[in-house]
DNA sequence: TTTCGTGTTGACAGCGCTGTCAAGAGCTTT
DNA sequence: AAAGCTCTTGACAGCGCTGTCAACACGAAA
């Protein structure tokens, strides 16, 4: 037999309401009742029934995670902070994977309502879909989308890809680096398009040409970085010395080809990474690569959910990155 | 405003009673009425209120997945199955991640209970906490383990792994390899035995030695695997001429030991993993390893929970796995 | 003293659904 | 024709909690 509120009130000698009282931390309870109703909520090991919470409260103390990514680590990165935050607050979590076009299908917006959730983190690369934060807005599920830039309108939690991809770029310039391929990533990914952006910024402050010769298209898998570097160093003496591959996955596809080519990296070939995924550490030499702040930006991305801000629908969380510096980029050969 | 089951009893003119019987596939319903409130509800875009049915079933149509796996491939992979398996029954997949002191406190239950699911998917390495099951066990909270073998009492899903590293080690034995280093994975991992059971196993009935000097001691990390390989490779002429890990991080931290210490692989050293996780695809040679049906046991067990069987409360699931052969094993050298 | 405000508490009405039970309709059986 | 089925439907009472509102005690202000 579940004890339920109604056990708690009598074990304490109280209304039941004020029991609710003491459990939401409300105002204006008397210090004494309130020590009475947690030592009796205590001794009754009494758990709320989130059910009727939710029924009376209309709220259901539930939060989504909308995503389609590929990357593991990406997404429980993700995960992870959004749970915790989730769970200092009393939420739970409920994972809701969806592909591109079950996002862009027109009855998302029912199948999201019927998940019941106080609101929906939206994860990249959905969350560059237009029609699905418009779903979102139309059914009135309050969401917050995790991009590589603020998106208009909607609360975002974003951390500059750009910026990113022109630290690195810079990295390499810095090690005298002239000839820098680019493995880009799949169109379909804001991301993608935000860190061509940094490069290519990077490269024309830094006087340098950025032919179209040394810029490869990837797909952010391991394969499309092996065939994107067999492309890129196939160009005799004119070989890029420096390839900035942007996700982990091509980097390491790219190294695997260069190795088979016979370039030792760093000494004839630096490679940069993005993501800074498990592989970046478990591929010799170590990947240079961009450390996002994933967990944080779940969590952040939780917390603006519960929290409901008032009066502001469309400011943003920034976060930064850290370029972490393994041994895969090196001085430029001479 | 939100549409109600009211709302669609209106609309179809029959009783809110009515609607819910087709809701909920019930018997005894009229064809003409199931269609009149099928369209009613279609039209209304109604999504019923699972607080609502919730309380009033006393049912929360949720499941939680408890964890507390470093490997983000594998519980994305369980969480995948699960989720799907949810998906097609209505319910929904909320995330528990659990540190194993946690899993252990003498308060787990409470927690559990607060969580207010209808059941939940224990994972390895936390389906081998006694304590945890019993408290399961105790608060009445329908549970299905994840593990390596069949746990007394509790429904399993489960693999063999002591047949799959059997397999293994079969696989090297047939290739000619006699000096098998073996790398176990930490004791508190109740795979980490099995595996080196079935790899005995193999040995003994090939009639080779397994003397200790060829078993190191990881702990499923990359780091732990490069250092057991450095320790295995340095015994001069006895060395193994292959190497079991049982995880796929731990062989690719062999892997970077043998290539560093100037063995080429496979010709020189064959390395096995285990779990087939994507690392095993983008090392170079590709990482011979087993790989195991994770999603498809993450949905079976959420299918067990959601089917609440009758009657028998220890029957287990048993799952095959397979041994993706790669580049990373090749005949001993001579 | 009376009036008012403030802090504290409880009674009570639902939230939107499902379970129970009974009633009515349309059969077949005696 | 009466009795007994089965199928179909609806009335109604909660599920366990929160929100609203009223009641009361107490001290401060008039």
């Amino acid at each position: 037999m579940k004890t339920t509120i109604t056990d708690v009130a009598r074990q304490a000698g109280v209304s039941i309401k004020t029991v609710s009282r003491v459990l939401n931390d409300e105002p204006n309870v008397a210090e004494a009742t309130r020590a009475k109703v947690v030592k009796a909520a205590g001794e009754l090991q009494y758990a709320p029934n989130l059910a009727a919470r939710g029924l009376a409260g209309s709220r259901s103390y539930m939060l989504a995670l909308i995503y389609d990514n590929p990357n593991p680590s990406y997404i429980a990165g993700l995960q992870g902070g959004a749970v915790a935050a989730c769970r200092r607050k009393g939420y739970r979590l409920v994972l809701e994977p969806m592909t591109q076009a079950a996002a862009e299908a027109p009855d998302v917006a029912l199948t999201l309502r019927r998940l019941g959730v106080d609101g929906v983190i939206v994860s990249p690369p959905l969350s560059a879909s237009d029609s699905l934060l418009a779903a979102l807005a139309d059914v009135g599920l309050p969401h917050v989308a995790i991009a590589s830039s603020p998106i208009g309108s909607v609360p975002t939690v974003h951390m500059d890809d750009a910026e990113a991809a022109h630290r690195m770029t810079c990295h390499l310039i810095d090690h005298g680096h002239g000839a820098i391929g680019f493995v880009a990533g799949p169109d379909s990914h804001p991301a993608s398009s935000r860190r061509r952006e940094g490069f290519v910024r990077a490269m024309t402050e830094a006087g340098l040409a950025v032919p179209a010769v040394r810029m490869a298209q990837g797909d952010f898998t391991f394969d499309s970085g092996v065939r994107a570097g067999r492309t890129l160093l196939s160009q005799g003496g004119d070989r890029p010395t420096a390839i900035f591959a942007t996700n982990d996955d091509m980097a390491a596809g790219v190294m695997a080809a260069a190795t088979e080519a016979g370039f030792a990296i760093p000494d004839d070939l630096s490679v940069g990474g993005f993501d800074d995924t498990p592989i970046a550490r478990m591929i010799r030499p170590g990947l240079t690569t961009i450390a996002q702040p994933i967990r944080d930006m779940g969590a952040a991305a939780a917390m603006r959910l519960i929290a409901r801000p008032v009066g502001d629908g469309s400011d943003a969380d920034a976060f930064g990155f850290d370029l972490a510096v393994r041994g895969s980029t090196g001085p430029a050969p001479t």
